[in-house]
DNA sequence: TAATTGATTTTTAATAATAAAAAACATATA
DNA sequence: TATATGTTTTTTATTATTAAAAATCAATTA
């Protein structure tokens, strides 16, 4: 068996649509460039597409144009339930749903030719998918398409905090030094007033949190963006998604703690006060950090 | 066709090579679980090279024991010749190669296939070396196997080392709080004697200074390790690697430089003057940051 | 002669196939 | 009955194959 023909599928369907939607019997179509730019495939695929619906006798052929003979119908289109997600998502989809259900354990070995058959990919995608994984410091490759999950232990966590800490606060004294005409000083006041707005209404829109917190600590990078510094903290991100995953318990409570700790720091820095943006930031920092180890030991111990 | 049986002979000359050297006629050969043992194989490729060995008549069975018949001779042996390295190597050095040589340059689209077709790999070893190579932030993948080498800038040296001077002033004054009788202090004095050692003949042994610069960064870091930081130190020094292979023209210069350089931060460092240290530190850093922008925009020109 | 169409070639993405190598199992021998 | 040997099954790594899709080229028409 070779490839799906998944694309010129999607494609028949789409011009179907499209047919049924903007035009009537005896319509002219247009070129198959423009039918190509329209569905954005290449002009092979539209041609194919259009041979497709003429062979459907949808579109039949006239003096070297071709109009519309008659309207799709519902048995026309192609089938694409099983079509699913591209195999790359599938595999990631399962990978982390795996780890975090705890299906894959820290210190687990496990084979990509398990995983591929557990998620219905083939060894390929799960192994491309693993080496670009593997970047996180989460999983090791060993001999034989054998990987190991790495422990989350404190060591990790440490380490982990030990690179953030360094970032936010090279990042906050660098944002900090930023002239007063700078744009990213109004976007700072406008983040505190949706943090403040966020705040009156935390009981029920608690969990719309988290996108304040990316924005907040894309602002602070944002004056000197890095690209070392930004791979950094998708790994950060990750790590917390992960953990967070299992323990939605006392999520009310942390993004409460932490609104507040980011009302103080952002106040801080609007009043060009480094000082004390940094002992906010400090402690917030710190609060990050014993939420993470408690929500990683818990987990340990559930084992 | 399908997979090459490099192992198997490979293992039939090893297993050859070692009855030629250990054995004489009619000696017993042990279990071949013991020589799977030996040779580091399986016990069906071992099983499989006996077999073979049986085949030629090196080796008889007798009794349920098998024995020496007669001694190899070199036709026996499989050329390998044509093995060659392992297929990661070998793109790995082909692409590598081609960087360094201006073959691929900043900017350049490339495909997988070709690569594949020129360093004689099958594209999924080329791709996975991409993927894995992909962390170093110096290629970018696009869609349809193609990849593009980004622009080494003024940006992406800024950036490096934007994060390498936090690592570097942290490492340090971590390091300075390490209290009196930690071993890391010793080898810190002898890392500096044999800088001046290294310094007595620089005249010929200028290059052997990479050796020493990597174990001085490594040391710093030793006290404290974390892996997010040592990945980073991966991406530089195959930064440095990867630009200092055009410029050998001065690379004597460079390192005696380098040299004084960090003779002037260890001592500081032994006398536990943090802040003569860090000036020092400071130096070398802007030192080694002009150095290699001037290989940059120099190559750049050059193009 | 510019734009469209038709035909051909190249490249890419995926599975299938094959053999190597490892592992598991069973048998036999001391 | 423990260990070594022989056999079978499973897993892994690599190439071949195939079709999709893109790109190129040639021809045709307006």
């Amino acid at each position: 068996m070779s490839r799906q023909n998944d694309l010129f599928k999607k494609t028949v369907n789409q011009l179907l649509h499209n047919i049924s939607l903007n035009m009537s019997l005896d319509d002219i179509i247009e070129n198959d460039s423009a039918i190509a730019k329209q569905l954005e495939v290449s002009r092979s695929t539209a041609r194919k597409t259009i041979e497709h619906l003429i062979s459907l006798k949808v579109i039949i052929k006239q003096d070297s144009q071709r109009i519309i003979a008659c309207l799709p119908t519902e048995q026309m289109y192609f089938d694409l339930q099983d079509v699913g997600p591209p195999k790359e998502e599938q595999v990631e989809k399962y990978f982390l749903d795996a780890i975090l259900s705890g299906k894959i354990k820290p210190g687990d070995h496990f084979s990509e030719l398990e995983l591929a058959r557990q998620s219905g990919c083939n060894t390929i995608a799960v192994r491309e998918f693993l080496i670009r994984f593997s970047r996180f410091g989460l999983i090791e490759k060993e001999p034989r398409s054998q990987w190991q999950m790495k422990t989350f232990d404190r060591a990790f966590v440490d380490q982990l905090f030990e690179v953030r800490h360094l970032f936010e606060m090279h990042a906050l004294s660098r944002f900090m030094s930023l002239d007063d005409h700078n744009p990213q000083w109004p976007k700072l006041q406008q983040l505190l007033d949706d943090h403040r707005t966020l705040k009156k209404h935390l009981a029920t829109k608690f969990q719309d949190f988290s996108k304040l917190d990316q924005r907040f600590h894309d602002l602070l990078q944002a004056a000197y963006p890095n690209q070392f510094i930004h791979q950094f903290y998708e790994i950060i991100s990750f790590v917390f998604h992960y953990h967070y995953q299992w323990d939605k318990g006392d999520e009310r409570e942390r993004n409460t703690v932490a609104i507040n700790e980011h009302i103080e720091i952002i106040s801080h820095m609007l009043l060009k006060d480094l000082m004390g943006a940094t002992v906010s930031l400090e402690r917030h920092l710190s609060t990050a950090k014993r939420s993470l180890l408690n929500t990683a030991l818990y987990t340990k111990s559930s084992e």
